[in-house]
DNA sequence: AGGCCATCAATTTTT
DNA sequence: TTGATGGCCT
């Protein structure tokens, strides 16, 4: 049991707590990951527990990747078959496909990320002939969904005012054309997976009494749904290991409820708790700091943060003249810190509360000519023309999508204009079938009975892409993944339609390019499952790496951390978001956010804001943020006034440099790797290989290495016994 | 049907 | 300030 030995006491006694339900709180880099997959192991390797009786649920992909990389290089991977670990919404697709049968959608329903979610409403409006300016869609959309995270159907949707109830309308008809395209949206998966253990009391004692193990990571941002979810679950064998933070609970506008934390003490009495509270992250005086600004918030579990790794630096504040200053005062501090060997590049983080504070920022870096990474932002599914392939495939495999459907069924413009659709879903609902169906069987020619609904000139292209979209349908059973793609790329012409000789062009196609590269990953698996795959995973895990820093949301930054951390716009309006300011409980989650924002920080902390800022389109002058009156100024160095003076007329460029130039092969890291691409390593299992990369990820090493037996493997430093050979 | 200008609105976004 | 959308013109 040696991988105990490397534990704290209180980590320790998480790991190794007995049965019955656990709850561990524990604060920033304490070391949660850690605890959760040797958890894992722990009930595997040395209490007889099989993998596949045991779930473990994350929210992101990433953090599920990583989970399974560690709970692998503990236990090997044969040790670990079964194990169901995976996000929440992938989990509940798993359970919703195979039960489908009790479900108003079939096993291959598609998965409608929250993009098509917004045309659902939109497309409910119509039909209902509302005002989508009385009835804003992402509002009527945000309050479908919080219905959904709250359990509550159409039919139960409460209604008060006249307005709920053309919502409820909405959401009825919303749910209705999901239905019928054998559709569900994000909500749903979560919805109906607990709908259908609450309503089926055989289906909830099948997964329960497989699952003797439930464990559930950032359990302070779970909603109603998952909460109930998780409770029927673990509602036979009891055992529900849970980890979290109140503190870092940032996402309750998304349904989140950390209230689920005090739940969880009510609903499972005699649960330990169990405090994590040192931190392998920070420096104590950035803990401080931190403390300081979380300590204000109310109704709060206090924990006392400390660590071992010093004292450490205070954190600096400065004022900028204007935003201006702010983003060149954190691109010259930056390559000051790179200049002088303190810091690398990729060690250094800037954050702000929305992004389009990130505008600014970007030009600094470009006006410097220094390369950086933005996180978020314009995301890669989120592009038009990925959209629009996916559509083409969604189509392909399922017809009776509308919502694909209408994004696709005029691109390229192939003169099926909005009248021309809106009768073709007229003659569906006649037909009582899918406007899909109907196109298809429009190929058959002037046979069908569907012609002489429309007009010449309509119907024609109509037949035509009917005709094309039954190709492909027909392609289907023998063709891969990437040769339907291509089908449908060289079908409809997408190369010509998107690269029109702009460098806009050739990004779009670039983009398309990416995805077709993605395709050939799934040449021997079906196209559900790449659909799937491309629903459920978003690009936030396929951040580029290298070494340059990175620009993101604190929202983002949950869960990372960098050695060198600048959070900018630390204006009362900006940091607490003005939209927060009459609201207590949304106020007391913009500290929270500042918390998360802080606690990143490993070595140093800057705290920028500008005395001047851009509102939209004029300036205004700013107030300091109500949070830096919070800390202490013991803790804050670096008071200065005025900065570089105003720079309204933009920034100047400076002599051009990259982040290569201090010599990478002498670089000062703050924490430095133990292994480098190159080195010769070997491992007890896996014997000799290479290090491909290696990085410092939450308190330890990840380490990417090409074994000679097995091929590639992600490994943590710390629990795989790699020794450096060469 | 599709391209161009006025108008309006403006957090955060794990899946 | 950008960006998305709706109406108008060809």
């Amino acid at each position: 049991m040696d991988f105990l030995k490397k534990l704290n006491p209180a980590q320790k006694s998480a790991v190794t707590a007995g049965d019955g339900p656990v709850l561990v709180l524990a604060g920033p880099g304490s070391g949660k990951t850690r605890v959760l997959t040797q958890r894992i192991a722990y009930q595997i390797g040395y209490e007889g527990a099989r993998p596949y009786q045991m779930l473990a649920v994350t929210f992101t992909n990433k953090a599920a990747r990583e989970m399974e990389h560690r709970v692998q290089s503990l236990l090997g991977e044969e040790m670990t078959r079964g194990l169901l670990l995976g996000t929440f919404h992938a989990t509940c697709a798993r359970i919703l496909r195979r039960e489908a049968d009790r479900l108003p959608v079939s096993s291959d329903f598609v998965i409608f990320d929250s993009d098509d979610q917004l045309s659902v409403v939109k497309s409910a409006l119509k039909e209902l002939n509302l005002s989508d300016k009385l009835y804003r869609p992402v509002v009527v959309h945000a309050a479908i969904s919080h219905a959904k995270n709250e359990l509550l159907e159409p039919k139960n949707f409460p209604v008060v005012t006249y307005r709920d109830e053309a919502v409820k309308r909405i959401y009825e008809r919303y749910q209705q054309l999901l239905q019928d395209s054998n559709g569900v949206d994000f909500d749903d998966l979560l919805l109906m997976t607990t709908k259908l253990m609450q309503e089926n009391p055989d289906v909830r004692e099948k997964y329960a009494s497989r699952f003797h193990h439930v464990l559930v990571d950032e359990f302070q941002d779970t909603n109603i749904a998952q909460y109930t979810l998780l409770k029927a679950l673990s509602s036979i064998h009891n055992n529900i290991f849970v980890v979290g933070d109140p503190d870092q609970s940032v996402y309750a506008w998304r349904g989140a409820d950390y209230r689920n934390v005090k739940r969880f003490e009510q609903d499972f009495p005699g649960a330990q708790v169990i405090l994590l509270e040192q931190n392998y992250r920070s420096r104590q005086l950035i803990l401080d700091a931190a403390m300081a600004v979380i300590d204000k918030a109310h109704n709060r579990r206090k924990k006392e943060l400390f660590t071992e790794r010093g004292q450490g630096e205070k954190a600096i504040f400065y004022e900028a003249a204007d935003d201006y200053g702010e983003a060149s005062f954190v691109v010259d501090t930056i390559a000051n810190l790179v200049a002088t060997q303190q810091a690398q590049p990729g060690d250094c983080a800037v954050m702000y509360r929305t992004n389009a504070q990130s505008r600014l920022l970007e030009e600094a870096f470009l006006a410097a000519r220094l390369p950086y990474r933005l996180v978020g932002a314009q995301r890669f599914y989120g592009r038009r023309e990925v959209k629009d392939m996916i559509a083409f495939l969604r189509l392909a495999q399922n017809p009776d999508d509308e919502i694909s459907l209408d994004r696709v069924i005029n691109v390229p413009p192939r003169g099926i204009g909005d009248k021309t659709i809106l009768a073709l879903h007229e003659a569906g609902r006649a037909a009582k079938t899918s406007p899909g169906q109907i196109l298809l069987d429009l190929a058959r020619g002037s046979d069908s009975p569907h012609w002489a609904r429309f007009t010449n000139r309509a119907v024609l292209p109509l037949a035509d892409f009917g005709a094309t979209l039954a190709a492909w349908r027909g392609l289907l059973s023998t063709a891969t993944v990437p040769e339907l793609f291509d089908r449908i790329m060289q079908d409809v012409n997408l190369k010509e339609h998107l690269d029109d000789g702009t460098d806009e062009g050739k990004e779009r196609l670039g983009n398309l390019l990416e995805l077709r590269r993605l395709a050939e990953e799934y040449s021997t698996r079906s196209l559900s499952e790449f659909l799937e795959n491309v629903a459920l995973v978003s690009d936030q895990d396929t951040l580029s790496e290298g070494n340059v820093p990175t620009l993101l949301t604190m929202h983002a930054a949950k869960g990372l951390e960098f050695g060198v951390v600048f959070i900018t716009g630390l204006d009362d309006g900006v940091l607490p978001h003005s939209r927060s300011f009459d609201e207590p409980d949304q106020m007391e989650e913009e500290r929270r956010l500042f918390y998360v924002g802080i606690t990143r920080a490993k070595e140093r902390l800057y705290l920028t804001r500008a005395m001047r800022r851009g509102g939209h389109g004029y300036t205004e002058d700013t107030i300091e943020s109500r949070f830096l009156r919070d800390i202490p100024t013991e803790l804050l160095s670096g008071k200065s006034r005025g900065g570089r003076p105003a720079a309204r007329s933009g920034f100047r460029p400076q002599a051009a440099s990259t982040w290569s130039l201090p010599a990478p092969s002498r670089p000062a890291p703050i924490l430095s790797a133990q292994f480098r691409p190159g080195m010769r390593v070997s491992h007890p299992v896996w014997n000799e290989g290479v290090v491909l990369e290696s990085r410092i990820q939450s308190d330890d090493e990840i380490v990417d290495v090409s074994f000679e037996s097995v091929g590639f493997k992600r490994l943590a430093a710390s629990l795989a016994k790699l020794k450096i050979i060469a």
